[in-house]
RNA sequence: GCCCUGGUAGUUCAAUGGAUAGAACAGCUCCGUCCUAAGGAGAAAAUGUGGGUUCGAUUCCUGCUCGGGGCACCA
């Protein structure tokens, strides 16, 4: 529809024989504004010097002459904007078209046919699966989601940190713990070796030393009892990962890893002399010259950084998944500037994988209670979080004296908590308000779910009721929500431009609030409404368009709640 | 010090240079014979600060200020 407008604008200049400026087609902030709005007699006017009032009522009269079924009316408001309203034909064959075309709606067609790496979460075994791990979890899961409503063919990609100082620190933890390969343990006590270990290598000289020895071991695998703990810790610590990502609702594809990256990285650097310069016994890459800041990519020890695993990590990607188009990599933007110096130095040796590479650095999570360090040990476990907003749910449940489901349960705190992850803009810091997740209330995902098993509801007294979907009798009104349904398309596709599934959010919230506005206000399911077949097929579009909606957001609908 | 970022109701978030800056939560008023009140209706409440560009600035430029991240051997 957008389009349409705009190719009706067009016209319009063309036969005014006025310059064609770059116009948005945009929705009006108010509804009372029309359906769509066109700032182009603003811009034409600056350009021609003409006044924009009656620039607009020139270009209006062009529009008007067109005739198009979809446009009921066209007005120009404030300083000269040209509102246009569409037409009750248009909406009604809107709701047609999502009751028909059937797991299709809101799909668009930008990344058809091209293959789009996502690379995401990237947890270091031997570290607790915080709260962090889940956020940016939640965030890559959702981008991917994107990826595949624009058509693409989405691998899910993980990469995880096996070896560097913090497994060593880890390990070294371990056996001042007394454990060996035979212990029992699980992930609580690898994040506690890894804290103790990390604090250690901080405040005593010593322990450093044996941290460094140890990592050295790691690399070269010459100590048996080292490789055994370190074999048996890994282990634990990815099916401890498997069992989150379970919870989480994400699968990935492919997996790679630090221990394989690290020797790869090591021969990419030193097979560049002409990128990677010496420098106080290190190999680094002069990013000075680039206006960026210098970074060691093989360090003193003769042991590759992150920089020289990621460099490889570039190649193995294109290896083990073969040629794509885009390769994303969503992390935290405390690495941002890091990754720019990152993909300078590729763009030197590898400009095709260089260019093809995008870094998604979304912001940080802090609770309102303060901040975490898996460092100091200081960490909420993503599975202790996801467990005591379950409570919260169930209890919701009981108290409202309605049957406790747990699966259910499980739903709804999922849903809160990737909400509550994804309702703002992932470029941004945030705070999780654990407040406001837990309200269940409002702007929430629980709200969204809601009001979509309420639907489910509606139907069913429909059946029962015998009411049938249709759309014969049309009512003379447009109801608000029809107004915001047909604009999903729309939000998806600049979701995904934006690399904002925020958008996605914001509009599921609209539609909900303005679909269960019309719900207080009109009795859907009723036998003796003639309207009743066609409130109907409008609601059940919605809940198509909420399903969909919050499965781009990583939610699953509930049938009841 | 240098480089990136950010500062919007009491709180957590929205707003491709446009119309009266939108929500939600908390507090205040209402709505219970009715398809799920995890709902609906209403009132109140905000652009850190000084300049500049523009017909028009929360948005762009800039000074100040406050916060977050980064600045070679962690990731």
């Amino acid at each position: 529809m957008k389009d349409t407008l705009k190719n009706v604008v067009n016209n319009a200049l063309k036969s005014l024989e006025l310059p064609v400026e770059d116009f948005v087609i945009e929705h009006p902030a108010l509804m009372s504004h029309g359906d769509y709005a066109t700032n182009v007699a603003l811009v034409v006017a600056k350009e021609v010097g003409q006044n924009p009032r009656e620039l607009a009522e020139k270009i209006m009269k062009e529009v008007v002459l067109q005739d198009l079924p979809e446009i009921n009316q066209v007005s120009i408001a404030g300083p000269g904007f040209i509102n246009f309203t569409l037409s009750r034909t248009f909406f009604t064959k809107q709701i047609k078209l999502i009751n028909t075309i059937d797991g299709e709606w809101g799909k668009n067609g930008a990344y058809l046919g091209k293959k789009v790496l996502v690379e995401y979460t990237d947890p270091n075994p031997f570290k607790e699966f915080h709260i962090g791990h889940m956020f940016t979890n939640i965030v890559g899961e959702s981008l991917s989601r994107l990826f595949v409503m624009a058509g693409a063919d989405v691998k899910r990609l993980n990469y995880q940190g096996d070896v560097g100082m913090h497994v060593a620190s880890a390990i070294w933890g371990m056996q001042q713990m007394g454990l060996t390969a035979d212990s029992q343990f699980g992930p609580r006590e690898l994040g506690e070796a890894y804290a103790k270990g990390a604090t250690a290598a901080k405040n005593n000289e010593s322990a450093k030393q044996d941290i460094t020895t140890l990592n050295k071991k790691i690399y070269d695998r010459s100590d048996e009892a080292v490789n055994q703990l370190y074999d048996k810790g890994r282990a634990v610590s990815l099916e401890y990962f498997e069992d989150m990502y379970a919870i989480l609702g994400t699968k990935f594809d492919h997996y790679f890893f630090e221990s394989e990256a690290g020797p790869k990285g090591q021969d990419l650097v030193l097979a560049h002399p002409e990128v990677f310069v010496d420098s106080d016994g290190a190999k680094i890459f002069p990013g000075e010259q680039h206006g960026l800041h210098t970074r060691v990519f093989i360090n003193r020890e003769g042991l590759p950084t992150y920089e020289a695993k990621e460099l490889a990590l570039a190649e193995m990607k294109e290896d083990e998944c073969g040629t794509h188009d885009l390769s994303v990599v969503s992390t935290a933007n405390e690495i941002n500037e890091y990754f720019k110096v990152l993909l300078k130095a590729m763009s030197l040796i590898h400009p095709d994988l260089a260019q093809k590479t995008e870094h998604i650095g979304h912001g940080m999570v802090r609770l309102t209670s303060g901040k975490m360090s898996s460092r100091t040990g200081d960490v909420i476990p993503a599975r202790d979080f996801i467990d005591s907003i379950k409570l919260v749910a169930l209890n919701k449940v009981e108290e409202s004296g309605r049957e406790v489901d747990e699966q259910t349960a499980k739903m709804v705190a999922m849903g809160a908590i990737k909400y509550e992850t994804l309702r703002g803009s992932i470029f941004q810091d945030s705070v999780f308000d654990e407040g406001n997740a837990l309200s269940f209330e409002g702007n929430s995902g629980p709200y969204l779910q809601y009001t979509y098993a309420r639907i489910q509801s509606v139907k069913e007294k429909a059946e029962k009721e015998g009411v049938a979907t249709g759309l014969e009798v049309i009512p003379k009104d447009i109801y608000d929500v029809e107004r915001v349904l047909y604009r999903f398309p729309e939000v998806v596709e600049e979701a995904l431009v934006d690399r904002s599934p925020h958008k996605v959010a914001v509009f599921l919230t609209e539609l909900a609030s303005e679909f269960n506005a019309f719900y207080s206000h009109e009795k859907i399911a009723d036998v003796g409404d003639e309207l009743a077949s066609y409130k109907l097929a409008l609601s059940d579009a919605v809940a198509e368009t909420l399903k969909t909606g919050l499965w781009i957001l990583g939610i699953d609908a509930p049938e009841r709640m």
